[in-house]
DNA sequence: ATATTTATCCGAAACGTTTCGGATAGTATA
DNA sequence: TATACTATCCGAAACGTTTCGGATAAATAT
């Protein structure tokens, strides 16, 4: 493993000099550095990563923190998304992405602000923390540019990355509404999920549109779990014949709710429609195809590195970013 | 950010000695022990991972090299599993886990090899690269632990891990043969791919074992793409009416010979029975369930990475690691 | 009493870079 | 001719650890 000296002691000039050459630094004569690119070539030179972390205040690895990786099986695709638009931003600047997971089984000793430190991160993009999670503000105390993935925020080294949830929201209970559904049962996920408050108002904000009054009796919790929804959707078309539409606050759910119809003998959409959210790859395999809010989480990961980048820059603050969305109806979703 | 020499200067110790206390070793006094252990948790020290990587000579990242993160748009979740399940070992052991792709659009200036070189890598994972990859052989050179998937091979520094795909593809046409279907197409993976070699000759002796010829003319190619299966499977439910399953070697492609068969009228599994590989999450979700042969992915992730370190540590050399498998007949596989 | 072991500590070198502050020699300026 | 500048190079310190080879003093063995 060829260092830095080697390439200085077989090219006979100085360390220093190596180091400025294969730095693209002007102060060294175009020959020489020729030369030294040549012979760091022949050794196969590669400068030591952690050496070159060391010395230098700025590090080029972004974090990508999450509860979990197995959370669901990784089956709605989102996290792995998410974290191929990091990388593929990361890549183009020629940084590193490290994991680290908040949800291991065996209890974990380390925090992430620990990790954060002990690799000295340059930024990290932070999914699936509850917003109330202890350590989070130390890590947000520490410095360390933050993006937020799904959760509204903004100080001045955080910033947050989603859709316009209560737009997208709103757009699609109308899309809803224009297919003639005026009952329209509501799964949603988790009561504290910034998310879910986002998309209620705009369920919300499309019945007040057309002057369809809200019911709280047939907007249920479903935690954002198939099986949860699973339940919440029999229950809804147990107590309440008059839903024609299930709108779900995720796909997985949507999952859930369809089984739930199908059990209960009902046809979708034929009997009943459905929508989710979040267009994971599984909707569009599906029978008939499900309806969905997409959401481009490659994209979100690509933007979130990008702004990360960006903050440790200081050539910006923390603020909210938004990404396109789009409202799919699909075959579970039929016009009355 | 608080470093060993914070400690020392506050716990009023020599910074040998507050590194040697945090690394428990023996050689110091229990009660200086106790009072560095709390000045270190008083100054939030965490040590510094490039330093002590740059000092040891073994280094605690594992890289994880893929072809690309997006192939596919990672629908069929198997690169996510493995790295979940890389990801899930490393972490037992406080290790990292680094990403490499190979196939960036923008032409990358570097290989994997300088990758490990770069990041003193202390073992990979290797998956969907070509085994005549001209850098492979240089990084196999480098001594570095490597543990292929899905290909077999075995030299003394590297490790291959997959299910034993010969045995698999016997069982599953032994299933189809149990259901009673005589002729069975059949549509592989790319040529090359040694899984698609190994899964053949399965079918083969699958045939073999109940007196059935084989037909080459009922043997086609879909390079593991969806679209690509599904010209190859029209092409053989046009060509040969007798055909009443179709087995393929990635359950991508069954979604393409599915298409095939409905838009050709066909239902499944009543005219026709559908057979994949891999169990991806679409698989169960589908209507009807699709029949496939289980991988576990995670688990193969998990052992690679453990594997990659008993390698490094001199406790084993390369060898092959099989896991289990499991053949699932599920809806699109009927008895005929 | 002397010699040897043991427990506990520390100084300094080393890992492979980058970078600050010159140093040198040649060239242009006054 | 003396001065200032420019181009090119380099020595040494610094980053934050680990670890080798002692050093000291107390305890034990002879």
């Amino acid at each position: 493993m060829a260092t830095i000296k080697d390439v200085a002691r077989v090219a006979g000039v100085s360390v220093t000099t190596v180091s400025r050459a294969l730095n693209n630094y002007d102060d060294v004569n175009v020959n020489t550095k020729e030369h030294i690119v040549k012979v760091a070539k022949e050794l196969n030179y590669v400068p030591n990563r952690a050496a070159r972390n060391l010395v230098k205040k700025e590090n080029t690895t972004l974090a990508f923190i999450l509860s979990g990786l197995m959370k669901d099986g990784g089956r709605d695709n989102i996290v792995y998304r998410l974290l191929a638009g990091m990388y593929a931003f990361a890549e183009t600047i020629d940084y590193d992405v490290a994991l680290f997971t908040t949800d291991s089984a065996h209890q974990k000793k380390k925090s992430y602000v620990d990790f954060c430190l002990e690799h000295n991160i340059g930024g990290a993009v932070i999914t699936g923390i509850r917003l109330d999670d202890p350590y989070l503000r130390d890590l947000f105390k520490s410095g360390t540019p933050c993006v937020l993935v799904d959760v509204d925020m903004d100080s001045d080294n955080v910033s947050s990355i989603s859709i316009n949830n209560e737009q997208a929201s709103r757009e699609a209970v109308q899309m809803l509404i224009n297919h003639n559904h005026r009952r329209i049962g509501c799964i949603v996920g988790r009561e504290e999920a910034d998310v879910t408050i986002k998309r209620l108002a705009g369920y919300g904000m499309a019945l007040k549109d057309n002057q369809i009054p809200y019911d709280e009796d047939i907007v249920v919790c479903g935690d954002f779990l198939e099986d949860k929804a699973y339940e919440a959707a029999s229950q809804l078309l147990e107590q309440d014949s008059d839903i024609t539409a299930i709108y779900c606050f995720s796909d997985m759910m949507a999952l859930g709710a369809i089984r739930a119809a199908h059990d209960k003998g009902l046809s979708v959409p034929e009997d009943i429609s459905i929508l989710g959210f979040d267009d994971i790859p599984l909707a569009e395999y599906l029978n008939p195809p499900l309806g969905t809010v997409q959401q481009d989480f490659y994209e979100m990961g690509y933007h979130a590195a990008r702004q990360l980048l960006r903050m440790a820059k200081d050539e910006s603050r923390g603020k909210k970013i938004f990404i396109e969305h789009k409202v799919l109806a699909r075959g579970t979703v039929r016009m009355i």
